[in-house]
DNA sequence: CGCGAGGTTGATTGGGCTCAATACAAGTGG
DNA sequence: CCACTTGTATTGAGCCCAATCAACCTCGCG
């Protein structure tokens, strides 16, 4: 069957569930949300959905592929940010005039819309700040990463986030889930080089943490990973 | 003459004035904020202000002192993940029942108060948001030092990200500004052991960058120096 | 005067980088 | 169908930046 048979309500069907998830979405703001999803705009690899310094005319929607806010030093050295996965809204902000802070380029095809606006729907809203606020969370967590962890530790840690964040989306398989993105990608996430990441990947196959095959991860055992890269889940509500 | 009897509004106008140039405050916000901080509470060093996991029952704002977002690993490793300073804003989230992050703890002598809640001034949430959204920016900022800067880079980078940020509230002295902090607290926010800073922040004296000395750091050229880390400043607002 | 926190210095180690070559698959055009 | 290109992954050798370990110094302060 061609994807592109399917209607978007399905086919987007995972950014959808993880706003609903994140709030309970009311019959109403669910509708907005869904005919917003309709006029989806498909953007190739590699271009940019926002740009460093510029204004932001409003924010959107990823409804599939991934994405990655990115800042390039003068001498092109390279450094993701963040990842940007389906359901995930960027360019969300409540000042006036905003400029983006960051450039987002796509990784993968991407889709987008542009999702209603906020203050139209009370549980949308509430749904918009629970992102906004796992957003943050996954910002310092980076930080985290970056400044105390060893290579092996960034990769572990890294893939279990990735893990968490995809299976709000329901776009987990088990243990597994795509990982649409080459190993300089991942690179220039982790602050490593992609010769680097490369050697960690297989050490951590042999030591059987981590399972990396086209395009695909597989983390065996996550409990066991979290104890050894000592990560914790991250939480934003109270339960 | 005693500080204590300064009246708050003079004691802690650092505060005030950052979320004045923010957003121009109307007269009954600014008078509303006034009020919040006629009631000040004082914390000394290394107390927590938020606990990570923890509710977080109202927002804060810093009226004078140094803290900072930390994270520790398992093992004892820390990092901070960003400084707050005076006049910014801690715990304010727009979700129901929000839950803390991270810890953040009190560098120095600190002072705060609970600013009004969002909503009841509309030129006092466009400061809000403004704050907000330069938080953001400065955790890319940080990333983006700890993954892809090396040690002088990133000390150079972080002194301008300060001075910038410390000019907002009026509390540079020129070139110059008090840094409160030890060279382990620098450190870990750094991504460095002691020792690395200790021995670049010598590195950089002699290179006519940076002079620290007891607790107050003088950046001779800042221009030169953002050249030479390649940092441009951070901006949010269209002009 | 003794103590402790913070700062300084030297010697050594090592994790991750750099440079370089090779392998391999997917196109793509002749 | 093959030659060629391009992007990605893999492997090896050597090096360097920052960590580690260990003293020692300085100063404020009880």
């Amino acid at each position: 069957m061609n994807p592109t048979q399917i209607r978007p309500a399905a086919r987007f069907s995972p950014a959808l569930n993880r706003l609903s998830k994140l709030a309970r979405l009311d019959a109403a703001a669910h509708s907005a949300l869904s005919d917003a999803i309709a006029r989806p705009q498909v953007l190739r690899p590699r271009r940019d959905l926002l740009i460093e310094g510029r204004d932001v005319p409003h924010p959107q929607l990823i409804l599939s592929g991934w994405a990655a806010r990115v800042r390039i030093l003068p001498d092109g050295r390279r450094q993701f940010l963040n990842f940007l996965l389906p359901g995930d809204l960027i360019g969300l902000y409540h000042h006036s005039r905003p400029v983006s802070p960051t450039t987002i380029v796509t990784l993968t095809e991407v889709t987008v819309c542009v999702p209603p606006a906020p203050g139209s729907h009370a549980t949308l809203d509430e749904a918009y700040a629970l992102s906004q606020a796992l957003d943050e969370a996954h910002l310092l967590s980076q930080i985290a990463r970056l400044g105390r962890m060893n290579a092996m530790e960034r990769i572990g840690d890294l893939m279990l986030e990735l893990h968490e964040r995809l299976s709000l989306s329901d776009l987990t398989q088990g243990r597994s889930y795509e990982l649409p993105i080459t190993q300089e990608t991942l690179a220039d996430a982790l602050g490593l080089t992609a010769v680097h990441v490369n050697r960690m990947l297989q050490a951590a196959r042999r030591a059987g943490d981590l399972i990396w095959s086209t395009r695909s991860m597989t983390i065996p055992d996550p409990q066991q990973l979290a104890r050894k890269v000592g990560r914790s889940p991250v939480r934003v509500l109270a339960p």
